[in-house]
RNA sequence: GGGGAGAUACUCAAGCGGCCAACGAGGACAGACUGUAACUCUGUUGUUUUUUAACUUCGCAGGUUCGAAUCCUGCUCUCCCCA
């Protein structure tokens, strides 16, 4: 069971916390508390995230109790890093309604039922300055320069505000506050975590074990995988898109996402790393990833249609009449069923201007019943069945 | 508090009165080739009117000029040195 548990962590600290930690709640018949930290800012979920849920699922089986942090305190003073500082506080209600879109994509992994919520604002909001001070007073500046991304910036002369600094120290307080016994996070998450277990020992409480993930790579092969770098596969995502998109990720990529996004067990992935050893083709492996992590977060069969209509419609470029985003004609703004391509794909392929919509029309990404068209003027007749193709991913289908 | 340097598009980084929507590099996107991989090659990378054009952009606000990213004034912010 331990060995379950430490599957794919890559750190734990201390190290035999964990295990300490177990014994301990049986000893007192308890259910652990795991703390799960979230920005309220950032709401859409992905294979990065799941690395991490995942792993709270197998604590939430096993009877523990799940608590998930709203951030919403922290998210209110807003990140003043680089060029994001006119970034504006979230409104309380659009804090909420994050969180809701947050609970619904986490209840793809775990049994959110059994999940505690909780905001920290609640406790944050209340303290006086005094108490604040003296929560500050625990953690030394060369504490703080410890971490990466502070003492990177420090070193580059960059500017680093003082309410940034706080910031861990916020979050390690957050764990005094639910007293949590394990904070999870990823690797990146390490020195926040570990602020709580400080804080935790200042106010005289066994302090949290810090479990961190890896931070699975985005389908760029190079960074993490995040939302801001438009490299994910999003727990929500349509089977067919997942398919896709599984298939695009460079080779470089396949042990890892092997490891940490499907639910092979042990053994299984040791089978399938050898069969990429011993020469087979990349692709027939990306494809079975694909199956897995659809099935996990659609079904089987929804896996096995995707792989048909990928080897269909990619493999063999025969163009299947499934699958293509419907659009009705009538919600289209057009003149007597006579619309421009530009205007036609610009309304499409939404957040995208006229201009640099053009620009893809000229480049030859777009195709109107698999035939290019290069004519951003070219009129289009908006009849039922007409299929346009944008770029390599974006496949759209007129409906009457 | 005193002295110095600086702020240019996603990032880095040129430009220092007209030839600037702004060199170059990275990134990103698209195309060809492929396994919707990598490599390589090509193109694009402010917005808008069917575009040898107009409009908005070089920290913010004014000013000088026929003309400003480039000069002047004030402001904001950052970095460095000294106290």
């Amino acid at each position: 069971m331990i060995s379950n548990l430490k599957e794919n962590v890559e750190i734990i600290l201390p190290e035999n916390g964990l295990e300490e930690k177990l014994e301990q709640a049986k000893k007192d018949n308890r259910k652990l508390i795991i703390k799960l930290g979230f920005d309220p800012t950032a709401p859409d979920l992905h294979l990065g995230h799941a690395v991490v849920l995942k792993k709270l699922k197998q604590f939430q089986d096993l009877g523990h109790q799940i608590v998930i942090l709203v951030g919403d305190f922290t998210a209110q003073i807003g990140d003043p890093t680089g060029k994001n500082k006119s970034r504006k506080p979230l409104s309380a209600a659009e804090v909420k309604q994050n969180a809701q879109t947050y609970l619904n994509q986490l209840s793809k992994i775990i049994d959110t039922d059994k999940v505690k919520i909780v905001f920290n604002s609640e406790w944050l909001d209340k303290l006086s300055f005094t108490e604040v001070i003296q929560i500050l007073s625990k953690v030394t500046v060369a504490q703080l320069m410890h971490r990466k991304d502070f003492n990177k910036r420090f070193t580059e002369n960059s500017p680093i505000a003082m309410h940034e600094l706080v910031y861990p120290i916020l979050q390690g307080f957050d764990s005094v506050e639910i007293k949590a016994d394990i904070e999870m996070g990823g690797t990146d998450q390490l020195f926040n975590c570990t602020m709580g277990r400080q804080l935790q020992e200042t106010f005289e409480m066994n302090p949290q074990v810090v479990m961190c993930m890896p931070l699975l790579k985005g389908l760029d092969g190079k960074e993490k995988m995040s939302k801001s770098l438009n490299n994910i596969i999003g727990l929500t995502d349509a089977p067919n898109d997942m398919f896709g998109k599984t298939m695009s990720m460079p080779d470089s990529l396949i042990e890892e996402f092997l490891d940490l996004a499907t639910d092979f067990s042990v053994s299984e992935k040791e089978a399938v790393k050898a069969r990429l050893s011993n020469g087979e083709n990349p692709m027939e492996i990306k494809k079975l990833i694909a199956k897995n992590i659809i099935t996990q977060y659609h079904n089987e069969a929804e896996a096995q249609n995707a792989e048909a209509f990928f080897i269909n419609q990619f493999q063999n470029k025969k163009f299947e009449e499934k699958s293509f985003e419907s659009v009705l004609i009538n919600s289209l703004q057009q003149e007597n069923g006579i619309i421009s391509l530009v205007d036609l794909c610009v309304q499409l392929k939404k957040e995208q201007s006229k201009s640099a919509v053009r620009r893809l029309i000229e480049s030859g990404a777009v195709k109107i019943n698999n035939e290019k068209n290069l004519d951003p003027f070219a009129e289009i007749e908006l009849k039922n069945e007409t299929k346009i193709k944008i770029g390599k991913r974006d496949f759209f289908e007129l409906k009457a």
